[in-house]
RNA sequence: GCGAGAGUGGCGGAAUGGCAGACGCGCUAGACUUAGGAUCUAGUGGGUAACACCCGUGGGGGUUCAAAUCCCCCCUUUCGCACCA
């Protein structure tokens, strides 16, 4: 045994012999189960940082694991390749895109290698590649071809800092998501994908997703934001128009007491002209829709209003009401209009005091509580001022008052999202081009599937400007059109990267495949992801769009499984002083350093161990040589051993004569064995970690006794193989390093994982816990399995229980058995 | 504001109705040693002379023989959504 352990020279070396031997390599079996482990591809931003490595760790424990389990697994990696800072890296520092993630990549593939990370290498894809967006292409024209690829014109979120739009799911409170800049509005023509098709299976179908965190589901719940309710129609006073009224408070539209429209909704223009206030009034639309999306939606921003001028009828009551303009009603939910109930409605009760407007209350609260004109009821109760649902339940009512209006034209039910279409277009060069022409005479004009893929042009210029360089490249811009042959001109917007990264799991089936994207029956052997590992940072967008695509995909037949990921672990947050670990802190743990300092298996323990996967930890140096000591502790124990025995013997079965010590040691050995493989099972790792440092603690105490018999000894050796088989998903080098030393010549990797022997748990004795009023007072032994009236004697007979029991009443006793008698006294 | 999670020693955390604080870090002492930032051994929630006993899982109340765990109210904190009619 050498004193130190050369991490470093041992870890490449194992590197080396894993690769050379392809022991990751996976491929359809004809017998074992599937099972396909999936990390979130990274984005090659230039270096791995804690976070991946606290992803892939975890996720190399699962896929090792399962391996050992039996199972056939898929384990692959990629890299989710286009996006915008290659090209700030080109238009900061001249380096073209392709240069910059050829770079990146080579680095970070270096790094996951030096992780020991259990990839199968054959199966790399990288999402610039033409190989790859060929297939993304492809997956555009069939959205494309069955309607669910549009264009149209629409006002849409435009970052300034990034020179492009950006998808609603980006845009995150007014600001853009990756740069922070403020999002402005643009009148644009652009690509859509008819997301909201899917809306309600990709609702329904998360209850179904029971491997899925509540959290993210939730979060996707909220999103989607369906709720049911009526349109309403209000006719105009005196003319033949009408106002339709989205609502889900029905039950209250006796109490409706004027109208409100957004600025932008299409009536506006018409009502107002030539009323008195015409001027006003637009000037009021020009300050509200001049505002920044911030501005306008935050909730510190007072609700205001003008009035038009205009009236409508109540189709209930047939009241007339007024109707007005309003800086809070959002021209993109419902119809644009909504109707006011200040009795019932926060909102619209404010509105109203502050311009004061009518409150009628039309429902009762059922507790005889006062409903008042200066408070709000917004629960349900009992319906007033309703002609004809008078005295009904409200929640009742609502059904009534939908049949009635239905039967009589007055309105309709109806279902509103609040998720919307996807814009899939960028107006960026590093991402793959959408193949579309735009022709003269044939108009929008998909490019035929055998000309895929339609190549991003690499030898390309930037400017200063942030404009994407594909508009300047008359080669690229100029062709001819598909179908007629005539002058065309190409579409210069790329594909949004989230559409890269919505299929890659599926091409990682058949990664080089090249006729077709996949083939339907490798796919179908693989999917769905039986284990997919990422932040909760995509909790919406990538997950839903993945989820669209693969329902879209389903339909279409090309792929049995409806949902592409059955269980998924967010992993938590690294986090350095509190925060996040980020440049800007300047609070980042560099991995590099890290790995030469301590190793790979070293920080793979330690960030497995500091905390459960789905929670934050905080990085502490302190805690990663705790963890190379652990390490330290278990390669001199095996060093300790390795000569002591015969290791052709494997037998354990046959172990003769343990001495009762011996016998617990095996027990303690399998006990920890059932543990572990539990833990594992619920992906609970820091306990797992735990657990077997405690086994070894334990160990270290049975030294003596291991050299002293040859019982022992062999209790030892078992003991020393289980535990290097425990820790081999976790630290896959040093365990791989210590199995050889022992004497084995194969890889650790390719060992099933251990039996548990159960007559090893076997127990004759155990410690009862004796409680006096809920207190613990005292312990006894006594034999598995004895019933409630054994344990109760025996408990009673001891002599601290008789002090404490004295000649009080024994009021109860209770027992549970092997465990615990709590006795009851006055 | 709404929704979800979290709150346990000096620190990371364990225990999901039955011994609170497993395991690790840190700290203390001892052994080995030329040396110790290596290693091994022991100890380590607070009060206390004590292995007795009392107190103790954000705060308050409750259910139970028994509560970190279940229920109610409140506080703090993280994340998500945020005028969605």
């Amino acid at each position: 045994m050498e004193d130190k352990y050369d991490f470093s020279g041992l870890e490449s070396k194992w590197q080396r012999v894993w690769e050379e031997t392809g022991i990751y390599h996976s491929d359809p079996h004809p017998v074992k189960p599937k099972y396909y482990a999936l990390e979130m591809f990274p984005y090659p931003s230039g270096r791995l940082h804690m976070g991946h490595t606290r992803n892939y760790a975890i996720g190399d424990v699962i896929a090792r694991f399962r391996r050992m389990s039996g199972f056939c697994v898929l384990h692959p990696i990629g890299w989710d390749a286009f996006g915008l800072p290659a090209e700030n890296a080109a238009i900061e520092r001249g380096i073209p895109p392709s240069d910059w993630t050829k770079t990146n990549i080579e680095h970070m593939r270096e790094q996951f290698r030096r992780l020991g990370l259990s990839y199968d290498w054959r199966r790399e894809v990288a999402s610039h590649h033409p190989g790859y967006y060929k297939w993304t292409q492809w997956l555009f024209l069939r959205l494309f071809k069955h309607g669910l690829a549009y264009r149209k014109k629409a006002q849409v979120n435009w970052c300034p800092d990034c020179q492009t739009v950006l998808a609603n799911e980006q845009v995150v409170q007014g600001l853009c998501e990756r740069c922070s800049t403020e999002v402005k509005k643009r009148e644009l023509k652009q690509w859509f994908l008819r997301i909201t098709d899917y809306a309600d299976r990709l609702l329904e179908n998360l209850d179904n997703l029971e491997g899925w965190p509540e959290k993210v589901k939730i979060m996707q719940r909220n999103w989607i934001g369906k709720s049911e309710g009526i349109e309403a129609i209000f006719k105009l006073k005196g003319t033949n128009d009408e106002v339709k009224v989205f609502t889900t408070r029905h039950d209250t539209i006796f109490g409706v007491t004027y109208l409100v429209l957004a600025p932008e909704h299409r009536l506006v223009g018409k009502i107002i002209s030539g009323s008195p206030e015409e001027q006003e009034i637009r000037e009021f639309i020009r300050e509200v829709t001049g505002k920044s999306e911030i501005d306008r939606t935050s909730d510190l921003t007072e609700k205001t209003g003008v009035p038009t001028g205009a009236y409508a009828i109540n189709p209930m009551s047939g009241e007339t009401i007024p109707i007005w303009i309003g800086n809070y009603v959002l021209p993109h939910y419902g119809t644009g209009a909504v109707m006011g109930v200040p009795a019932h409605d926060q909102r619209d009760f404010e509105f109203a005091k502050k311009y004061g407007l009518p409150i009628k209350p039309v429902i009762s609260p059922k507790t005889q509580t006062k409903v008042g004109e200066d408070k709000v009821y917004e629960d349900p109760g009992i319906m007033i001022n309703s002609p004809g649902f008078n005295g009904t339940e409200s929640e009742v009512a609502k059904d009534a008052i939908a049949d009635f209006m239905e039967k009589r034209g007055l309105g309709n039910r109806a279902t509103n999202y609040r998720l919307r279409d996807w814009l899939i277009s960028r107006q960026r060069y590093w991402g793959a081009p959408i193949p579309i022409v735009y022709c003269n005479s044939c108009g929008i004009v998909a490019i035929p599937e055998n000309e895929l893929p339609v190549r991003l042009p690499l030898d390309v210029e930037f400017t200063p400007g942030g404009q994407s360089p594909l508009n300047y490249i008359p080669e690229f811009v100029n062709t001819r059109c598909p179908k007629c042959n005539g002058p065309a001109k190409r579409e210069t917007d790329t594909m949004d990267t989230f559409m890269c990264s919505s299929w890659y799991y599926i091409r990682f089936t058949c990664p080089r495949m090249e006729d077709k994207a996949w083939d339907r029956e490798t796919a179908d052997y693989w999917l769905p992801v039986d284990q997919y590992t990422g932040g909760v940072e995509h909790a919406i967008l990538h997950l839903m769009y993945s989820r669209f695509f693969t329902m879209f995909l389903h339909d279409i037949g090309l792929l049995k499984t409806e949902e592409p990921f059955a269980r998924l672990l967010t992993q938590g947050m690294v986090l350095k002083d509190g925060i996040k670990m980020s440049k800007s802190k300047g609070n980042i743990v560099d991995l590099k350093e890290m790995l030469d300092t301590y190793g790979a298996d070293t920080v793979r323990l330690f960030t497995l161990f500091a905390s459960p996967p789905d929670r934050d930890f905080e990085w502490n140096e302190q805690g990663v040589e705790g963890a190379s000591r652990f390490l330290g502790r278990v390669r001199r124990l095996i060093y300790e051993f390795q000569h002591e025995f015969n290791h052709s013997d494997t037998d354990y079965k046959d172990i003769p004569e343990l001495m009762p010590e011996d016998k617990e040691m095996r027990r303690k050995v399998h006990t920890t064995l059932e543990k572990v493989t539990k833990d594992l099972d619920r992906y609970s790792l820091n306990t797992v970690i735990a657990a077997v440092m405690e086994l070894v603690n334990s160990l270290y105490q049975f030294r003596e006794a291991a050299k002293a018999r040859v019982s022992a000894g062999k209790v030892m050796k078992e003991a020393i193989e289980i535990v290097l088989l425990m820790l081999a998903p976790f630290v896959p080098h040093i365990t791989e390093e210590l199995w050889h030393e022992l004497g084995f010549t194969d890889s650790i990797h390719k060992e099933d994982w251990p039996d548990i022997d159960k007559s090893a748990l076997f127990e004759a004795e155990v410690e009862i816990v004796i409680q006096v009023n809920g207190r613990v007072r005292d312990r006894m032994y006594a034999p598995k399995g004895k019933d409630h009236k054994y344990l109760e004697s025996a408990a009673l007979k001891q002599d601290r229980i008789k002090e404490f029991v004295g000649n009080k009443e024994i009021r109860n006793v209770f027992v549970v058995p092997d465990k615990l008698v709590n006795i009851v006294i006055s």
